[in-house]
DNA sequence: CGTCGAGTTGACATAATTCAAGTAAGGTGG
DNA sequence: CCACCTTACTTGAATTATGTCAACTCGACG
């Protein structure tokens, strides 16, 4: 029998129903019966995927979105000269492929970084989200906004931060959106990407990301070891690199109420 | 008396009433009357604003959000160093403020490079388009991923092409979004800026943008005269500058009915 | 007529890239 | 269980793109 109530855990989450979406969106508020009742209906069942497959290709056709319950996912451009700048980073819990809702040709890829478990939902489906649970849909917008804001703090750091300064904000970035899905992680996870990859992130090359990281390890900002990183100044490297973590206070404010 | 129908102008777009937001999202649907009325009920009244006035500050208590009539503005972040990075021109017809949707305090300021006019509307009011209009809370919704994936398109220009190529792509960004709005441009159109802040938009520094200007009317892509700038070549300019028109194609069919 | 902000240009400094070579680590087949 | 292969990481030297600083021009404006 599923679990339809909110129900508090170690980690002061909600688990709320089997459903991607209604965990993810019960971080927020507390759903109610009949909003875990629609979430359940218009999702997709849970799908596997393996470390290095391509979720979507850039200008494929596509009309799905999806929650990432497990693994990490990159979204990425690929431009002419070949070159490739990864535009986010996705861990568990995030909306992935949200730009879908707007153009029919992805405007990006998306690539399994990790064996992966993913649930999809078909973008006709806001539909009814906005007919029949406005609070849904202002949640998921909320949500897009947010991301939104973060993607511009990550313009400013390429646009003008140093090297150093970029790989620094990755890696706090890393650190805290870690955090808020899985509170074992305090100032250490794995690193999951390879050193081209940050550079990818950063704007920058690998063999200058490994110069940058051992000098944030030589500067007691952060330390290595066998594919971990560990913050060990946080403060320090966030002063150091611009970084604000955005996670703090979304304003739900202006929400509609709940049906 | 106010025109509540759609009337094909000149320019093919329909003048819908006296609200800015009708006007704007006029210009993807068609919209009721009511959809109509609801929007002049929320909207408040317009505000002419002087050049060189912040609508916005950083980290400034903000509540409203608004929609441009007249005029340019630009949005912006400051960083610990004094450098700034500009986040977004917005041209007229443009939601601007919409960040603060989600977050009490604006994460980035708003600064008006010409007198505007503007028409405000408090994010509280969106709750009441979330449970009586759907249509138009997926149409803002809209148009906010729009601006995402523009947003993307900025990330990888600064992270992954050379200063010529972000000027370049500067450029031509702002002929195609002044020209969705008058259709009397074509390929010259004033260029407001200082190079100083192409530049902060750009990530680069004023006398790198001067440069790069040069370097591209010498190519023959652009050309330049008293505060003017024409593309000469926009299909080898964005060709060279990685330039994609994401204006071309929004996917408006899983939009709920109208009410 | 003088001042001020913006654009222009040159010389020099520096950050980041490129190229190249070598090392460590993990996975696979015999 | 070892030998091999591949992939990622590391490091140095040379190169290039962009930034910095400083001086000069030009036009707008009071």
């Amino acid at each position: 029998m599923k679990r339809l109530f909110r129900i508090e855990n170690e980690a002061g989450r909600g688990i709320v129903s089997d459903s991607c979406f209604a965990e993810r969106l019960g971080q927020l508020v507390e759903l109610t019966r009949s909003e875990i009742a629609a979430l359940e209906r218009i999702e997709e069942r849970q799908r596997e995927v393996k470390r290095g497959t391509l979720l979507q290709r850039e200008n494929d056709e596509v009309s799905e979105l999806f929650v990432l319950r497990h693994g990490w996912v990159i979204s990425y451009m690929m431009l002419a000269d070949g070159s490739r700048q990864i535009l986010r980073l996705h861990f568990p819990g995030d909306f992935i492929g949200t730009a879908s809702i707007v153009y029919e040709q992805a405007p990006s890829s998306l690539a399994a970084i990790t064996d992966l478990v993913i649930c999809p939902f078909d973008k006709r489906a806001l539909r009814i989200l906005y007919d029949e649970h406005p609070r849904l849909a202002a949640l998921i917008f909320l949500i897009t906004q947010a991301e939104h804001v973060s993607l511009t703090d990550r313009l400013a750091s390429l646009g003008r931060t140093s090297a150093k300064a970029r790989v620094g904000a990755l890696l706090l970035d890393m650190r805290d959106r870690l955090r808020t899905m899985d509170k074992d992680i305090v100032d250490s996870f794995p690193l999951k990407l390879t050193q081209e990859e940050i550079g990818d992130a950063a704007g920058l090359t690998g063999v200058h990301v490994n110069r940058m990281m051992r000098a944030l390890a030589e500067d007691g900002l952060i330390a290595r070891s066998n594919g971990n990183v560990t913050i060990r100044d946080g403060e320090a490297l966030a002063e150091a690199s611009n970084y604000v973590n955005r996670f703090a206070t979304l304003d739900l404010s202006w929400l509609p109420k709940a049906r």
